[in-house]
DNA sequence: GCCAATTATTTGAAGCCTAAAGAATTCGGC
DNA sequence: GCCGAATTCTTTAGGCTTCAAATAATTGGC
């Protein structure tokens, strides 16, 4: 079954090579029963490119700020992550919330709460109204950890960003919201 | 020591609460010997925000593209990326590239290149000019996989950008590369 | 109250990833 | 030629991550 955005394009046998098709192109599907459905070598390379670069940019960055965490608080990305979570969420969060906030899996999660208990950052209990939740907190000294790791966070990130205009990051805050909103639908296209 | 981009601010013993900082803020650094320092609330919050909407973006993007790969060609996504640098370069490539171009570390390709041999995909040699360098190629099943998959990949970062208009694949392709330059800048300067 | 479906979490296997240390080789000066 | 420095790659230890399957608790229908 073919996936509804590939184009195809009407080719009769011993037809010549056609031309380049322009960047944008708006060919409509064609069949009969002469016709071989052949996918186009339709250019989305822009598309690619986009995504190549954003995957670099972001990289780039967590790799700098995972560097940083560890040489000035020798704590790990996901351990920050999560306890960003948390300070956001004194009344605690259920594994659950981590995860999908996190957007990474469940079993996951349970590895890095559990070394995060283990070192005194986290407090977990089970939740007195629904016996299969744990709910999970920062500590005392959890979030006096993580709010002096979270300033200096802050300073990196800015300085990572800094010649940016702020005309630039409303721009791209705005860009970027379209793309998560057109990404999100495609996610949703397929699991339908 | 304190880095430069952290912003003092004049503070007398019993001064009241200053009032809230604009969200952009040029105050300039002053220093006495009455002066505690103290590092300004100051909103980074725009740069924070930003962060962490580009990351959202990669992680929504990079799990849809690692869950398809798997559904469809049962192939991880790190593989995937190392056979679409191989596919670029027909003469090979040897370790040291293929890590810097991916951004990973040298130990984490030995391992890649190391399964992917051994599933026939790829071929590697020992160069005959350096005996330290190793050479990798796509095997000729390597390279007819990756292109199977490539078309498909293509189609898929295509439909997840499909709300995004050319104009506006443009202007995040020149906020990104501006984004680039600006993290490269901020990472050289902390290893200066 | 009982049972099926759902929800929350854990476990296990495999793979990805990094930092740091180590081995082999080459290169640059002398 | 020789030695120290730099490079290329591998190894190791530990942690992160996913997926799939298993376990445990709750909920809703009857």
């Amino acid at each position: 079954m073919q996936p509804a955005w590939i184009y195809l394009k009407l080719k009769m046998i011993g037809e010549s090579v056609p031309a380049p098709m322009p960047a944008v192109c708006d060919c409509t599907k064609m069949l009969d029963s002469e016709t071989k459905a052949v996918e186009l070598p339709e250019d989305h390379a822009e598309e690619l490119r986009l995504w190549l670069r954003l995957l670099t940019c972001t990289t780039l960055i967590e790799g700098e700020v995972r560097g940083r965490l560890r040489q000035r608080f020798d704590v790990t990305l996901p351990r920050f992550d999560l306890m960003a979570q948390l300070d956001k969420a004194p009344d605690g969060m259920t594994l659950s919330d981590v995860s999908k906030r996190m957007m990474v899996s469940n079993g996951n999660v349970t590895g890095l709460v559990e070394r995060l208990v283990e070192s005194g950052h986290l407090d977990r209990r089970t939740s007195d109204t629904d016996r299969r939740v744990q709910v999970i907190r920062l500590t005392k000294l959890g979030r006096a950890e993580f709010r002096r790791m979270a300033a200096e966070h802050e300073t990196w990130i800015a300085d990572l960003f800094a010649d940016l205009t702020p005309k630039d990051v409303r721009e791209l805050m705005r860009l970027l919201a379209k793309t998560k909103a057109s990404a999100q639908k495609s996610a949703g296209r397929r699991r339908a």
